[in-house]
Formats: C-alpha cells, structure tokens, sequence
DNA sequence: CTAGGGTTAG
C-alpha cells in the first residue's frame, strides 16, 4: 500500500513531525518490495547524509536489500557505512548474509575473513551465518575450519553449529567425518541433543549401519536423552532395510506409545517388513487401522497390492486397486505399473488400458515395465510377438511417438477409446 | 529488521 504509506509520510512532513530511523527501514523495505528501487535508494540516502544514522540503521538497510538479494545495493549501503567509519559486527553480519543469499560464498568467507582487519570481532553470529552458508553450499570442509576457529574462540556455547556441520557432512555420505565431529564436540564438552542424535542415528540408518546407530542410541539414552518419533522412524527404516523384523517391532511398539502415535511412513515400513514375508494377518491389521483413520496413502495401498498380487490372491489386490482410484492415490510411476500388471496378469485388458489412460491424463511417462505389462495384454489379445518387441523398441528409441504407436495399437486391439488430450 | 540443526518408503 505504497501510496497510502506516502500520504502518511507527506502529512508527517506537512505536521513538522521528524521520520525517524525506524520509519526510514520500514520505507526502505516497503520500495524494494514494490519494485521501486531508486525511490528505496533516496531515503536510505536522505538518512545517510543527514548522519545521525545508527549502526543498527545501516544494518537494517543492507538486510532489506540484502536479504532480497539486492547485493550491489546492499554493498553500496556497507561502503557508505564503512566511509562514516561506523561498522560493526552487526554490518559486517547482514552482509555476510547477503553474500549467502545470492550464493556468493568465496565473498562471505573474504567478508568474514576482513573482520580483523577492520578491528570488528566476530560473534557467534558472524560464525553461525558463515558455518550455515557453507553448509548449505556443501562445504563441510570449509565449515569446519571456521567451526575450530568459533570453538577456539570460546564462541560455541550450544551444539547447533556441530550438528550443522554434522549433517551436511552425512549428507554426503562422509559418515566418518560426522562420526569424528562428533566426537570432538563432546570432548570439548558441548553437550549433544536429541537432534545431532537424529542426525546421526539417521545418517547410520540409511547406511544400513546397525551397529553404529544402536552406539548412538545408547549414547542418546546416557546423556538421559530419550528417543522421540524421528529417532524412532530412522530406526525402523534401518530395520526395514536390514530385514529386522523383530527389532522394527520393537520401535514400532516404542511409536505407538508416543503422543501422536506412528506416524504413517513407519506404519508403511511395517507392511513393507510383514509383506516380505508374507504376513498377511500382521499387514492386514496395520492396514486397516490406517484406513480407519483415514491415513492410508498411496504407498500403503501400493504394497497391500504387490502383497495380494504375489501371493496370488487375486480377487483382493483388484479390491485394493480399485480403492485406490477412487480415493485418488494413484500418481506415481511405480502404483500405475502395478495395476496395470495386476489387471493384465488377471485377463481384464480394458481395465489395464483404462490405468495406462490414466497414466497418460497424469502424464506419467511409461516405462518398461509399463510396456512389459502392456504387452502381455497384445500377446494375449493375439497380437504377434514379434510387433510387440517392435513396439518395445520404437518406445526405446523416442518415448513420444513410441507412446502414440502403443495407444494406436492399445486402441485397435483392445477398444481404447483414443483421445488426443491425452499426450 | 544480524544466524542456526533432524525423519518420507513400494
């Protein structure tokens, strides 16, 4: 509402009543905001020159344009700041921030690094932005250096900077630098929380390391930390992974007893786990406790289905599948090809055709499974293999027009009804 | 209006 805020301003201005440092921000923000740049620039410039500027002024300046990504500007307001001989950490803070925002990261360090220089000393927030940028720009390395410097400096007062470079450290993969980290965090007795922990027991977990993560939750439970439903999850998933039915039990029972109950991922790791071997009566109960309170989603239906296809109980995975489109949870490639493999394998070709339409209306590119399933409808249908292998090649060659001369001969073969939004 | 961490599969 820039012309209501400049009426405001101009009967300021008519009532003699001065627009102080605050209104000036605001005023800064409110152009950049409405585009109107050159209109932000004149009252940062009218605040400049009149000198009574403050550090706190200069700062909130170069974070409107800053945090928007305005970097020149945000320089411009830093170097006038700098020629007053007024800057603090605070400038030198939400420039570095800035040079985050546009992913700068060789200027923030170069910005942090002539902190010294001009006699500013950097604060926790001075490491912090910089560890968080660096991080971000998966750069653990670099932002360990600066983590030792902020830890020799007597600036790491909580374990969130270690977890930062913790995390991005197990995000790539470099378990044993997390590990390491972690370790020296608590030799130099900063106290881990339930979160570092999740970080960690997660990374282990999706390494499909037991061993580690069990180590983790037994330092978790020492420091009289107990687990929570993302400690929990990351362990079923490790458990889902390794084949731990019992174990994946287990954690299942400790999310039950939670305030929110299981969530739905791990309830699906569940199934997942009872479905492998074929426990029907196991998978069936979470299923159905799921439907009941409406949480089931397309992945739990999925695997219900693939549980019934494989054992050969026909007739309930059609059940499942039809369950799932009229609750809409069919999206992805994976749910599509198992129903149109279902409904191939059971003889019900217009029904198959009828998901690969559906497929297409959600423009979800077939694969060769798609192709395989679909197949087996043409063989069965009479068509000759040797046609179907060309069909499979032409599809391999170029998707679109392979897709096309699939649906033309679907459409021939099985009374697909052709309809030309579809591609 | 100087900064900040974790879980999502078939």
């Amino acid at each position: 509402m820039v012309a209501e805020a400049e009426k405001l301003i101009t009967e300021m201005d008519e009532r003699g009543l001065e627009i102080d440092e605050f209104t000036q921000s605001a005023l800064t923000r409110m152009y950049i905001d409405a585009g109107m740049l050159e209109e932000s620039w004149s009252w940062f410039w009218r605040f400049h020159l009149a000198g009574h500027m403050s550090s706190e002024c200069y700062s909130a300046n170069i974070d409107a344009y800053g945090e928007r990504g305005f970097i020149l500007e945000a320089e411009r307001v830093f170097v006038s700041c700098q020629e007053e001989k007024k800057c603090t950490v605070l400038e030198f803070n939400v420039m570095i921030k800035a040079y985050g925002v546009v992913k700068d990261y060789a200027k923030a360090q170069k910005i942090f690094d002539s902190m010294k220089s001009n006699g500013v000393v950097p604060d926790k927030c001075s490491y912090s932005s910089l560890i968080q940028i660096l991080t971000g720009a998966d750069m653990p390395a670099m932002a360990l250096a600066y983590l030792k410097k902020m830890q020799s400096a007597g600036l790491v007062s909580d374990c969130i900077p270690y977890s930062v470079v913790i995390s991005s450290f197990s995000k790539l993969g470099h378990l044993e630098m997390a590990d390491k980290l972690y370790r020296e965090m608590v030799k130099h007795g900063v106290q881990p929380d339930i979160i570092v922990y999740g970080v960690l027991i997660n990374a282990f977990a999706d390494a499909g390391s037991v061993k580690e993560a069990i180590n983790y939750v037994n330092a978790m439970k020492r420091d009289g930390l107990s687990g929570n439903t993302v400690i929990y999850n990351s362990l079923i998933k490790l458990y889902t992974k390794v084949g731990y039915l019992k174990e994946a039990h287990e954690a299942y029972k400790m999310l039950e007893q939670t305030d929110d109950g299981p969530a739905i991922y791990s309830s699906n790791c569940m199934i997942d786990l009872y479905s492998e071997r074929s426990m029907v009566k196991e998978a069936e109960e979470i299923f159905e406790s799921l439907k009941k309170k409406g949480e089931a989603n397309e992945f739990t239906f999925a695997m219900m289905l693939c549980m019934y296809k494989k054992i050969g109980r026909i007739q309930e995975a059609i059940c499942v599948a039809r369950q799932m489109k009229e609750q809409g949870l069919l999206s992805d490639l994976l749910s599509f090809n198992n129903m149109i493999s279902l409904y191939a394998m059971d003889g019900r070709f217009k029904e198959a055709v009828s998901i690969f339409q559906e497929m297409m209306k959600a423009a979800v590119q077939p694969d060769e499974c798609t192709y395989k399933s679909l197949g087996v409808v043409l063989l069965k249908c009479g068509v000759s293999k040797q046609a179907v292998s060309k069909l499979e090649v032409t599809a391999k060659k170029d998707a679109q027009s392979g897709l096309q001369a699939w649906v033309s001969v679907l459409s021939s073969v099985v009374g697909m009804n052709v309809n030309e939004e579809d591609f």
